[in-house]
DNA sequence: CTGTTAGCGCTTTCAC
DNA sequence: GTGAAAGCGCTAACAG
């Protein structure tokens, strides 16, 4: 590979010139001059070394992103849309995306590695939980970072999410303004941060209306199929006029649980028991019928958390550390419909 | 961030001995000196600069790997595992990946700019089609790169791929145990090349068994649910005598097609229309009924590929390119039952 | 306007 | 056994 040196030497010139050219700083380069360097660089082939030019400046313009494989296999549906649109977005402000996995377990061994050895500008953490250590960990180090999801209020952070509360509270209404009156949710475990935002939107709306948010509405299970299932075989044990007729499902997983516990028990999906889920991952517009789900922004929150990496990364005071909300868009399709009779 | 410098002053050696106990050379460091370093590291708590080791040593320890979003908004089910794993297998070898995208029409300047800026030492290439120009591209710069499919045949290089032609053949051997004798296939258009060999697996089992391989029976169309359905349309038109009794699908979301054309068309999925998917993806455990399929040996692939890279990358002689094949494992769940009748 | 030069952090050859 | 020093490719302060 051509060094500066040779662009140098071809060019007639010193490689400092060269290296003023290449980077138009003020340098009042004669346009003569100027034009024989690149000449000189487009018939050498040159294009400057990334890791000359990191060790000077110290920087390695590379975003660390962790990737999540959840227990056995699974891969979060949004997650993975969400990578993409990451690597896009940094690609576009010229940094690349260092993706790295770790163990669940332990996480900040990792964190700590790439940031010693100068591996990473900065992180973009997914799948916050509670008290997220690793946000904790960076928050402590001073190193730069935004996240896609919410760690502890009281925690002052940049930080970018979908609004689960705004999305739940309005699917919610449009359920109600199907005329729904007992309306059901399956949300996750207490410990989930994004699930709990979630209910909050349900809780909101059905107090709003003044309609019944008894615990028997109120499910929790795990991020799977079968959380769906035995909420509907709870609710079918139910005398009839305690059943929900439709439901809200706090992910299209356990929405796709909800489908197939409805056949089971005697309902009809989308006629006699009305499913929203959330995510509007990629299978739900196959499902039969096709889901009506929340669409997850991914690309408009992807996006955002590269607008805020950029500018944490640039100036050297950090403004006030922003949390920003992007409400999700109701998709309706085929699964909501009035209530029976 | 302390440099080689803090911890020779702390130690009160020379640089030079600080990085000969720290790279292990056969360099004879008494024990004594080797663990004033060792200390000394540990209390000013450094780790070398990926940078300053980089520049020197000219390589990245970064390996390029492009990311694929197909048309609107598709991820492949397959390869974000894939992508998962990748990583996984790179870090155990002391390497990251850089996960890129690029634009369809127009890949090679993508490839071409992290080559000439020394961003990555290698890449992994994947969703090869034929005569892949990157293949191409790589192979005529002499561009370290291990690729997760096949391109050409006449070309020469490290290719690790599913064998989905024996996987196929397999299928099709259990449908026919299981007393079928009209299967169906639908494929991708003609220009795949993976899709290729499936469809050779498939025609191979029938001829070996004497079985019809009719033109109606091997169906083609895009990698969609809608490609599913339409096969089914078709076939449901035939005389009943021509209709297939099973279908193997190039894809589990070509199989989803295919379950809700069997509804639609009146057959019962899994009962008097099997289907076979190939893939494995996340839901396809989740659908009524549970889908049987070939599971592609991700897990495996990837660290296959990254067994190759690494040789690629340490050897300066580099032996013959070679070619693995791995044969997906058929996962046997609800939707092949022997034929009606 | 342009060139000389120091130095980013590291590895490694060559001397002592 | 250990240290001095060169140099990887680049940027930028400083001369001239």
């Amino acid at each position: 590979m051509p060094t500066i040196k040779d662009v140098a030497r071809e060019a007639g010139v010193s490689i400092a010139t060269v290296s003023y050219v290449l980077n138009k700083k003020d340098q009042n380069i004669p346009p003569h001059t100027r034009q024989q360097v690149l000449n000189a660089v487009k018939r050498v082939g040159y294009s400057p070394n990334i890791n000359g030019r990191n060790l000077k400046s110290s920087q390695s313009r590379l975003i660390g992103y962790a990737w999540h494989l959840l227990p056995p296999d699974q891969v979060n549906p949004v997650l993975d849309r969400f990578a993409y649109y990451l690597a896009q977005e940094a690609e576009a402000l010229g940094y690349h995306l260092l993706t790295f996995t770790y163990p669940r377990e332990d996480p900040l061994p990792v964190y700590q590695e790439l940031i010693q050895t100068g591996r990473v500008d900065a992180f973009v953490i997914a799948s916050t939980e509670v008290n997220d250590p690793r946000i904790r960990f960076l928050l402590d180090r001073e190193f730069p970072f935004v996240s896609f999801g919410r760690a502890n209020p009281n925690w002052q952070f940049p930080c970018v999410d979908t609004d689960g509360r705004a999305g739940v509270r309005e699917a919610v209404e449009y359920l109600i303004s199907l005329g729904h009156r007992r309306i059901g949710m399956i949300a996750w475990p207490e410990d989930s941060i994004s699930g709990s935002y979630r209910v909050e939107g349900d809780l909101e709306a059905l107090h709003a209306h003044g309609l019944n948010t008894s615990e028997d509405l109120l499910l929790r299970g795990e991020n799977n199929e079968t959380a769906g299932r035995n909420a509907v075989a709870h609710w079918s044990s139910l005398p009839i006029d305690q059943q929900p007729t439709a439901v809200i499902a706090v992910s299209d997983l356990v929405a796709v649980g909800v489908m197939h516990g409805a056949e089971e028990f005697g309902f009809v999906p989308g006629k006699t028991l009305s499913v929203i889920g959330f995510d509007d991952m990629y299978m739900s517009q196959y499902l039969r019928p096709a889901l009506t789900t929340l669409h997850q922004p991914i690309r408009e929150i992807s996006a955002e958390i590269m607008a805020m990496l950029e500018l944490l990364l640039s100036k050297d005071a950090p403004s006030e550390p922003s949390m920003r909300l992007i409400t999700p868009r109701l998709v309706i399709r085929e699964t909501a419909s009035p209530p029976p009779g």
